[in-house]
DNA sequence: AGTCCTGCTGAGAACTGTTGTCAAAAACCG
DNA sequence: CGGTTTTTGACAACAGTTCTCAGCAGGACT
């Protein structure tokens, strides 16, 4: 059975209350930092959990996993400042037909993809437009 | 200055004939197999100026980095079988288009993405339909 | 060809992010 | 409340990668 523990609800709080996308590690700074004793192997848990449930979106950057809270259920990919982190979920429809066409045509079949847009976001473009 | 030792261009042979992506670790133990005595930080330093010199890609799977011979300048993405490793270079031009579109539309510049296709080929379909 | 300089190599240690271990704590059931 | 069973947290273990550093060797120059 899934028992529901104060320290899952804190993982999701921290994590929904992130502008983007944040490390493991960072998260658990952060909460330790707010004077929880919560352990850095539960926050990883946690982390897994809310993934597999799809309450959370994951994606690997230099080696390091990074998690973000999102929509449960809907199919979704990320635009994501390089610069601050900040996340805009964007709808793909077009590259999800491309995905499926261009694994059918060579033989694939149980397509997945991945597909992230990095960039600067505007804010940051603009801040960092002296240097 | 850049020597060329042969180390260097035993990486980048073991590299072209992989079928698909490859480890360096995995590289590293085969160039072992051929009676070679290259040290594992040699084909990790090998691997990252190659990629960095645009000869080879590299995508990060399950935190490991893997490697693979490329084309040289041109951009690509990639279908990959997550059975076999076996890797086709696919062209994306509506991607790039879509990819450029959105990121403009949210006021993001410089952008760049990440689209790679992953699917089960033809033969390890076949192969694991009894499963 | 010989010499020198400097970047490259290789072995292993060190590091980093993540996962496993296990006793103790606490959530759920009645 | 008492029993059962999952979850937790501290720490060890692990895997992949990078760092360190003494010795080696590529290439330029002679």
């Amino acid at each position: 059975m899934k028992r529901n523990t104060w320290q899952r609800e804190a993982v999701r709080n921290a994590l929904g209350e992130s502008e983007g996308f944040v490390s493991a590690q960072a998260l658990h700074s952060g909460l330790r930092e707010q004077g929880s004793s919560i352990g850095l192997a539960t926050v990883y848990r946690a982390l897994a959990d809310l993934a597999s449930e799809g309450e959370a979106d994951s994606l690997q950057q230099e080696g390091e996993a990074l998690y973000r809270a999102c929509t449960p259920g809907s199919h979704h990919h990320h635009l994501i400042c390089r610069n601050c982190g900040l996340t805009v979920e964007i709808e793909a429809d077009p590259v999800e037909l491309w995905a499926q066409q261009v694994a059918a045509e060579h033989g694939f079949t149980q397509a997945e993809h991945v597909v992230d847009v990095f960039g600067v976001c505007a804010k940051c473009a603009a801040a960092g437009a002296t240097r």
